[in-house]
DNA sequence: ACGTAATGTACCC
DNA sequence: TGGGTACCCTTACG
C-alpha cells in the first residue's frame, strides 16, 4: 500500500501529540530535535505497518504509541508529547488564550464576536453586551463608529424609560425539582385549566407532570416516547390529556392521570431503516376549531391528524426546504387557519391552512441561520417573534404591515450548542401590550465570582432588557422557559431540573422558606455539592434537603437576584 | 482534577 | 447532493 494512503489513514496517530496540531497552524520557534524524533518514529511505523491494516490495528498503534510516550517520560527520554506552549483552544494560535478566567470567559480575538457575530471585537467589548452592575464595569463603547452595521443596538440608554416600571417579574425560585428528569428538559407546558400543573418533556422521551403547589406531587411517565419530546400542546377542548411530538416519529396523546398514551401517528412503522429514512417530529400545534393536530418532521413535511378519528388527513405537504427540519408550528390565536412555521432552512413561513400546498406560503420570513422558534403574539396574533441561531430575536410588529424585513432585530446570546435544548423566546401571555418576552441566556455573567446564565426578560418593542433573573445555585444554562398564562409565574427547564419562579414580593423570605420545596431526585451519590446542577443528595424526594438548605442559608443574603438595567447608572 | 460521552449544524469538497 | 468533519462559554459522571 502506498505510504501516502497509509499516511492519510493515520491522522489519529499523529494527532495524539498536541504539538502537531499546533505546528500545523502556527510557525513554531521552539521545535527541534523532538521533531526529528517524531519524524523518525513515523517513518519507522510506516515501514512496519503492512498493507491491509484496518482500524483495529490503528487503534492498537494508538495505544502502543501512548504507552511508548509514557515509558519515554518515565525514563526521562524526550517524550512524544512536545511543547506545552499554550495556544488558544479556539483558533490554535499562540499569544492569547480563550476560555474562562475565573468566572469570566475571555473570547478568542481572532474570531468574530461570540455575541453579535460581527468581526473586530469580542463579547467583552461588544456594543450589544448587556451592561452589568455590582461593580462590573459596563463594556466600553469602542465600536460605535460602526454602529450602522448593527441592526439594533441593545445598549442601555438612560433616556429611554422602562415601558413597564411596575411590571411584575417572577425573579425568585419558589420551588424546584432537582434532577427530576434523567435527561435534559426539552419542553414545558402549563396546564390550561389547573394553575399549578407543569408538564415537562425530556430528551429521553419521558413526560413529567408536576403539581408545583403541592411540590411533592410529581410523576414522570417513562414509556411515552423512545426519544426526544420536542413539543407538547393541549387541545383547548380537552384538558385531561396532552399531545406530544417526538423524534421517535410519533405523536402521542397522553392521559395526565394515568400516563397512558395513545399513538396518533407513527412515521416509522418499519422501525430503523437508517438515518436517511428515520422521520422525527418536531414542530406541533393544535387547531382546536378544526380538531386537528398539526405536526412537522425533519424532512420538511407537514402532517395533519384528525383528533376525533386519530387518523392522518390527506398527504404530507412540503412546507420547508426538502430534507430540512421543521422545528416550530404555531396557529394564530385569533385566526387559527393562519399557520406560522419555522425551521432549519433559515425561514419562518406564514401559511393559509385552507390552501396548503408546497410553495404556497403567504410569506417567507428570511433569517440568517436556523430559526428555533416562531410565534404569533398571544392575544392579538398580529405580531411575530422569532428566535434564530444567529443570536438575534426578530420581531414583526404587524402581520398586516410590511413583512419583507423584521421591524426589529435584537441581539441576544442564545447560540446553538448541540448539547443544549435550543433556546426559544416565549411571549408573556399576560402582557396586554404584547411586548414582553422571556429567553434564557447562553453567555454567562460573572456574578461575585460565579459564572451564571440568567434568564432575560426583554421588551421586544424597544429591545430593552427589562430584567435578568438568576439564582446563585443554578449554574446551568436555562434554555427552556415558559411564562404562566394567568399567574406571575415563570417555569424554567435547566439541564434535568425544573424551577418555578415567582415575584420576590410574593415569596416568603428566604430564611423562612420551606426547604422541602426543593426536591432532589436522581441517583444517590457520595459527593455533595452546593450547586443545584450537581445536586446529588440521595434518592429521597421527601424533603431531605438539609445539606442543601444549610448551604443556601450560608449563602450571601442576596440569594436571588434580579438585575434591572433601568437601575444601572451609566 | 481530570477525561469522556452525548451528538446538531455548518461548511467543505 | 451527500458524506465527512470541525466545533467557542455543556453537563454529568467516573
Amino acid at each position: 500500500m502506498a505510504p501516502q494512503t497509509r499516511r492519510t489513514s493515520f491522522p489519529k496517530v499523529v494527532i495524539e501529540r498536541d504539538s502537531d496540531s499546533e505546528r500545523s497552524s502556527s510557525e513554531d520557534e521552539e521545535e527541534g530535535e523532538e521533531d526529528e524524533d517524531n519524524r523518525e518514529e513515523e517513518e519507522a511505523e510506516r515501514g512496519e505497518n503492512e498493507e491491509g491494516e484496518e482500524e483495529e490495528a490503528l487503534e492498537n498503534k494508538n495505544r502502543e504509541r501512548k504507552a511508548e510516550g509514557l515509558d519515554a517520560k518515565k525514563k526521562g527520554k524526550a517524550p512524544i508529547t512536545l511543547s506545552l506552549k499554550k495556544v488558544c483552544k479556539v483558533c490554535k494560535k499562540a499569544g492569547h488564550e480563550a476560555g474562562f478566567k475565573g468566572a469570566t470567559y475571555i473570547d478568542c480575538p481572532m474570531k468574530p464576536c461570540f455575541l453579535c457575530k460581527m468581526p473586530g471585537h469580542t463579547t467583552m467589548t461588544c456594543p450589544h453586551r448587556v451592561a452589568t452592575e455590582h461593580g462590573v464595569i459596563p463594556a466600553p463603547r469602542r465600536n460605535t463608529r460602526n454602529s450602522l452595521e448593527y441592526v439594533f443596538e441593545r445598549q442601555l440608554r438612560p433616556d429611554i424609560l422602562p415601558i413597564k416600571p411596575t411590571f411584575v417579574i417572577p425573579d425568585q425560585v419558589n420551588c424546584a425539582v432537582i434532577r427530576y428528569h434523567s435527561r435534559r428538559v426539552t419542553c414545558l407546558e402549563f396546564h390550561p385549566t389547573n394553575n399549578n400543573i407543569l408538564l415537562s418533556g425530556d430528551k429521553k422521551g419521558q413526560v413529567g407532570v408536576w403539581d408545583f403547589a403541592k411540590v411533592h406531587e410529581k410523576m414522570v411517565y417513562g414509556n411515552v416516547h423512545s426519544c426526544i419530546v420536542n413539543n407538547m400542546r393541549f387541545n383547548s377542548t380537552k384538558d385531561d390529556s396532552v399531545y406530544a411530538a417526538s423524534s421517535d416519529g410519533t405523536i402521542s396523546c397522553i392521559d395526565l392521570e394515568t400516563g397512558i398514551s395513545l399513538s396518533l401517528m407513527n412515521l416509522n412503522p418499519d422501525g430503523w431503516q437508517g438515518p436517511s429514512n428515520w422521520r422525527m417530529l418536531y414542530g406541533m400545534d393544535v387547531h382546536s376549531e378544526k380538531g386537528l393536530v398539526l405536526v412537522a418532521d425533519n424532512f420538511g413535511f407537514l402532517y395533519l391528524v384528525d383528533t376525533r378519528s386519530n387518523n392522518k388527513i390527506g398527504e404530507a405537504v412540503l412546507i420547508h426546504k426538502k430534507g430540512s427540519k421543521v422545528v416550530g408550528l404555531h396557529c394564530n390565536p385569533v385566526q387559527p387557519d393562519l399557520l406560522l412555521s419555522c425551521g432549519n432552512d433559515h425561514f419562518a413561513r406564514i401559511w393559509d391552512m385552507r390552501r396548503m400546498e408546497a410553495g404556497s406560503s403567504l410569506y417567507a420570513l428570511a433569517h440568517k441561520r436556523v430559526v428555533n422558534s416562531a410565534y404569533f403574539s398571544p392575544l392579538s396574533g398580529s405580531k411575530i417573534l422569532t428566535t434564530s441561531q444567529d443570536n438575534r430575536l426578530r420581531i414583526w410588529d404587524s402581520i398586516f404591515g410590511d413583512l419583507d424585513s423584521p421591524s426589529r432585530e435584537i441581539v441576544h446570546s442564545h447560540d446553538f450548542n448541540r448539547h443544549l435544548t435550543p433556546f426559544r423566546a416565549e411571549w408573556d401571555p399576560k402582557d396586554p401590550s404584547e411586548s414582553l418576552a422571556v429567553i434564557g441566556r447562553y453567555i454567562s455573567e460573572n456574578y461575585n465570582g460565579a459564572a451564571l446564565h440568567p434568564i432575560d426578560f426583554i421588551d421586544i418593542s424597544t429591545g430593552r432588557l427589562v430584567a435578568e433573573v438568576m439564582d446563585p445555585n443554578i449554574t446551568t444554562i436555562s434554555p427552556v422557559n415558559k411564562l404562566h398564562p394567568r399567574d406571575d409565574v415563570l417555569a424554567t427547564g435547566s439541564s434535568r431540573s425544573l424551577f418555578i419562579w415567582r415575584p420576590k414580593e410574593k415569596s416568603e423570605p428566604v430564611e423562612q422558606k420551606d426547604e422541602r420545596r426543593i426536591i432532589v431526585c436522581g441517583r444517590a451519590e457520595k459527593k455533595r455539592s452546593r450547586k443545584f446542577g450537581d445536586e446529588s443528595d440521595d434518592d429521597s424526594d421527601d424533603g431531605k434537603f438539609t445539606s442543601k438548605g444549610t448551604k443556601l442559608k450560608s449563602n450571601k443574603p442576596e440569594r436571588n437576584l434580579t438585575r434591572c438595567p433601568s437601575k444601572v447608572k451609566r
